[in-house]
DNA sequence: CGTAATTGTTACGTAAAAGTGCCTACCCTA
DNA sequence: TAGGGTAGGCACTTTTACGTAACAATTACG
């Protein structure tokens, strides 16, 4: 059963879309991290929208999931070469997001959390 | 109640995502054009879902509505310039997205409907 | 007078996405 | 032996997005 996207773009935000991905993504941009990491880094996201989330990057070829084998358990994610194509598209959004949020309300900073990415 | 973006690609997903969006969008990059053109470019889209996403774009500045004074009524919908500054990001979105089915699937002619914009 | 043409609205129902709470496994250390 | 630290699973509920179907307004035309 073969679903049809009305254009390419689908596909796409079917990859970076939803609520979690472009920020569990932008955090892989600065380089590996580990899962406990993430959760700090992202302190809204619940442990299950997290591997979730990882578990759809991974399977779509975007992240590789390291495994350590040792205890306490110790798994990093990393952006893979595939997920690397993705850098300039999402510095794109943020660009434009940045800009449409200014001209929405006047300023950013009211509007972004606070965050290493939003500096 | 100011929402807060965890990143502000979050902003701009607000803007051009969702289910149909994207169509409608990438149908106005190529010209003005009345309600009825979009709904019969976009044979799948409800009428609903057609001016709800309008009414959004159009909140958000990204295209204009124009309604001539006529019976039986007459309506045009266009990009505007602040809409034209997605242009390169949805093309980006376009690329990226055809190679990801591509990769995925092995080839795009399956997956993508039938449509001018998929040529 | 009744109907077609065009754009649009509204109330309601369904399906998909996200959130909550609690559970597992493992070894180490106090 | 009880608890900490790390990664993750599962059943269930809530919220949001999307879809369906019927209705409105206006004028021209047969």
């Amino acid at each position: 059963m073969t679903k049809k996207y009305n254009i390419s773009v689908e596909a796409t935000l079917e990859v970076i879309g939803g609520k979690w991905k472009p920020v569990i993504l932008c955090h892989l941009m600065n380089g590996k991290k580990r899962t406990g990491e993430l959760k700090r880094l992202i302190p809204k996201i619940t442990q299950k929208m997290l591997t979730q989330q990882l578990r759809e990057l991974e399977h779509d070829g975007i992240i590789n999931r390291i495994v350590y084998n040792q205890v306490p358990p110790k798994v990093e994610y990393e952006l893979s070469a595939y997920g690397n194509s993705l850098r300039e598209i999402l510095h794109s959004l943020c660009i434009w997001g940045e800009h449409h949020i200014e001209r929405t309300y006047g300023d950013t900073k009211d509007y972004l959390e606070d965050s290493i990415l939003n500096q």
